[in-house]
DNA sequence: CCAAGAGTGGGGAAAAGTGGCAAGAAATGG
DNA sequence: CCATTTCTTGCCACTTTTCCCCACTCTTGG
């Protein structure tokens, strides 16, 4: 599992260097292969390949005529860019990706268990602050997520 | 699987050049065959020859006298022209549909699984940019697309 | 304080995109 | 029916970009 947040400079390339605890398991995983691709929020999303095929299976499956759908699979498979670790443990944000999720020098690389998250610095701060507020006011959660216990 | 963007620039001739990490696939999927028609959106769809072949069967198979279905039929077999790579990976795309999809210059190739995408590359922004808008407002997602883990 | 490992930047080689040119085919006019 | 002109298509060469590797510096830990 993939944990915890990461400061990560962009350099002048749009090159990003994992955190180097990660390398070996990424090497052992996937042999340095990643997907990226963006998500719904303007972040982008980083996949250790095989994991990214498995949730491609389930999305090449749903129904092409169903509009909400294809708009799922325009935007996660449409946007899905594979991604080779170098020698030093850097992958290359492709141009368009980077564009897409603002990011410039400073960004923010997040663990999510399967996968990354990767944010621009300024967006996730503020994402973060607005999504306390917004906890702080609503106790109305899904059903499923009362009866969490954390 | 074909995945990711990316951005092709028409030659004067309206020819498109394959980016390179597609091309060995091609050649051995389709021996350079491949199969361009209309979607229902502003866009081309471009199949390997075998892909559209199965498409097709799935087609002509639709009952004749339902009115949508028979539309389906039209527009996507009515459209549907084979073209060939050229030794330097490339395909006349043909006017009539480069004048469908409004295609000039510039245009974005999208790989969607089995099958490719082309948009032009200023319709491809504004769509993707209108389905994030309503992605974020609307929840409602489909029983199936609920459910979906990524 | 020294050493080792990680982060950063730059430079070079190879491949990919682009444009032009030439040859062949088709169509039209004499 | 033949010849000439134009359009198309395939090929080749040049330029640009991309990607990979190496070297240097900074930071951290012993």
């Amino acid at each position: 599992m993939f944990r915890g947040v990461t400061h990560i400079n962009l350099d002048a390339k749009g090159r990003m260097a994992f955190p180097s605890r990660y390398r070996e398991r990424l090497g052992a995983l996937c042999d340095g292969h990643l997907v990226v691709t963006v998500d719904r929020d303007p972040c982008l999303l980083v996949y250790p390949l095989p994991e990214w095929e498995h949730i491609e299976q389930k999305l090449v499956r749903l129904p092409s005529l169903n509009r909400s759908a294809r708009r799922l699979q325009r935007l996660l498979i449409g946007h899905a860019t594979e991604c080779q670790l170098d020698g030093s443990g850097r992958i290359l944000v492709p141009p368009p990706l980077r564009d897409f999720a603002g990011l410039d020098k400073r960004t923010v690389l997040i663990g999510q268990g399967n996968k990354f998250e990767l944010w621009g610095e300024a967006a996730w701060t503020a994402r973060r602050d607005e999504w306390l507020a917004e906890a702080a006011d609503s106790d109305d959660l899904p059903g499923d997520l009362e009866s969490l216990s954390l």
